[in-house]
DNA sequence: TCAGCTAAAATTGAATACAATATTCCATCT
DNA sequence: AGATGGAATATTGTATTCAATTTTAGCTGA
């Protein structure tokens, strides 16, 4: 773990375990023993408790008092729920977004799919969520941007696991592609209806794969409407 | 500060430093000097950098490296946004939570009205609060109501500041009550176009009230459409 | 008076040590 | 064999100490 100039040792573990945590290294359910965890990074408990803090206030751990942290789990139902919560923000912020968009904004948002679409599928849930910003952030909505760089870190573990399946993420990039063809239109309306369409396809499509392993399906929850 | 059973030392720094933030004793602004704040409180740096970590997620405090803490503050154009994002998921919230609302759920939202309405106007932050977590509950949307929860907690203590004028505490009850009575209606639609006008009006009331003493306001952001 | 430099003081970031709590292991009893 | 109790071990939570960085104060020179 490279000792970055100007970041202290809790943001890199932050960092650090998050990426973990996305990439599956660090399954649901694992706990997190600081003195090992500790050892294995070379730092101190104190980084790392400050840094699991933080985790937590992101959802990707859970803490309980004096015994210690688990990477948390995600039930179908709160999968779900945090792709019906990525419906209604990203549609208003695509809405604000498409009238405020110039060439610039357009030209960055190809290059994210160029370059996601010559990469590993692996990067994908990066990509993906550097690709949905520059979407959304013509419409200046920081504190919703930055609500839903939670969501999607969050949901991207899962993401990430389901991710063998190639062609759901060309169907994705094709998507994309016609995101940005609306948005280059002014298409609020066909660009906002596309997205939730989209949100709702990459969900449904998550949710069935994940939907075999996992029997403890949380009740009194709807699809995706 | 009362050592209560189970909660960690940082858990109770936590809650209060947000207290105090939300109630105004913590201006924003004011830097958090960590000796100091832990001697007034009575402990060490170590639980307080921990609580100061969690604070900093919340979006209370911003934090920079070798440079400490500060409470932080909100722009005009970030205070209408949060109410932007209200609306957002309030209005899917209470859509999801009025066909799923029984007597027990009325009556509740009703009981959180008469304690508020017997109640001092410097708790109506947190009535508010459980009024409208109490109205939304019932979606079952757990991890968007926890969300909310942190944007009804940032937007509070400028609620708080400009809750000098009584009248706009007795209008909000007023529209309150008239949520509840479109819940019981079973009226989706009517319940909805409340709530919207319902928390565009606060925010509006809010904004300009707080506009006069603050000319720093961020260009490019329209007003709550 | 102002600018620049240096040292001292203040503050933050992290390591180490100590206290408190939970878990595991072992012995004993039924 | 299973249950119970106690001691040892592991782990977490927090205090104290040390190291690194920033800020402040004072001095000097132009």
């Amino acid at each position: 773990m490279a000792k970055l100039g100007r970041q202290s040792l809790t943001d890199q573990i932050v960092s650090e375990v998050r990426q973990r945590i996305i990439t599956g290294q660090l399954p649901e359910g694992t706990p997190l023993r600081q003195e090992k965890l500790a050892a294995e990074l070379g730092v101190s408990r104190v980084p790392l408790r400050e840094a699991i803090r933080q985790l937590e206030a992101e959802g990707l751990v859970v803490t309980e008092l004096h015994k210690g942290t688990v990477v948390s789990s995600l039930s179908l139902a709160e999968l779900t729920e945090m792709f019906e919560i990525r419906v209604q923000l990203e549609t208003w912020l695509f809405a604000l977004a498409i009238p405020r968009m110039g060439e610039a904004d357009f030209a960055l948002a190809d290059a994210v799919i160029a370059e996601s679409a010559a990469s590993d599928v692996n990067s994908w849930g990066d990509f993906n969520w550097r690709f949905h910003s520059a979407l959304y952030a013509p419409s200046g909505r920081t504190i919703a941007l930055k609500m839903l760089k939670g969501v999607h870190d969050n949901a991207n573990r899962y993401v990430n696991l389901q991710l063998a399946v190639v062609a759901d993420v060309e169907h994705e990039l094709v998507d994309h592609r016609n995101l940005v063809a609306f948005a280059r239109l002014g298409d609020v309306e066909g660009g906002v209806k596309l997205l939730r369409k989209h949100i709702e396809t990459v969900a449904d499509n998550l949710v069935r794969s994940l939907g075999d392993g996992r029997k403890d399906q949380e009740d009194g929850q709807e699809d995706v409407a």
